[in-house]
DNA sequence: TTATATTATCGTAATATTGCAATATTAAAT
DNA sequence: ATTTAATATTGCAATATTACGATAATATAA
């Protein structure tokens, strides 16, 4: 065991859930706050800012990148993120969906 | 290692990453759902309804409890559990306020 | 009190995540 | 072509999560 049973829930609640296991680190809400502060970001900066090593970034980044988050795009030598606003507007409405829809008639 | 540094992030950000850690898994979405559409629910309901054996739902049900999202009160002789209306709509706002605070000029 | 039903806890196995050192890759500058 | 700087990948160790069988605790009913 240890692997969640994906296949028993729907791809509405698979999903859902997938995005906020993105949002589930601190250093991957920090590296997002980051980026859409500065317009684009240079990854080393997030090095330093974040105080996690470099590849450890790197992965955090990868992970984000994996759910759409992220666009990269050359700027000089470095590589440039920045957030992809269509996703981004549309998790937002994922999730404000989700906790709108949620039936607060307690017993 | 394998632990997340979380001291040297804000209490914010790993605060948002906790609560996005119980959402992050299909189940704990889904039990939500469910009891929202119930008013309140017995747990037995869930295993049938959910479909993981009784001990994983009892897990699954405690990590939503400990970020204050269940009530649980005694009906009759079953545990009867139902979503915090208050800590609800704080989270719905946390969740609103990441997403909307982000600026999205992008490079 | 004893039986019954429901929920919680314990113990354990399988898998996933986190983090970093070492190394590789990539692209620009010299 | 070589050097330099930035980012990605690999490999591995430590810890966390997921899941469930066995068992304990809890509360009602008989």
């Amino acid at each position: 065991m240890g692997s969640s049973k994906t296949h028993i829930f729907s791809i509405q609640h698979n999903e859902l859930a997938q995005v906020a296991k993105v949002l589930a680190h601190p250093a991957r809400i920090a590296i997002l706050e980051y980026i859409s502060k500065q317009e684009g970001c240079i990854c080393n900066d997030l090095v330093d800012e974040i105080g996690l090593a470099q590849p450890t970034i790197s992965q955090h980044l990868n992970e984000i990148k994996k759910i759409g988050l992220l666009q990269g795009t050359f700027e000089g030598k470095n590589l440039c993120y920045c957030i992809d606003q269509e996703r981004w507007l549309e998790l937002q409405q994922a999730f404000n969906n989700f906790f709108s829809n949620i039936n607060l008639n307690c017993c």
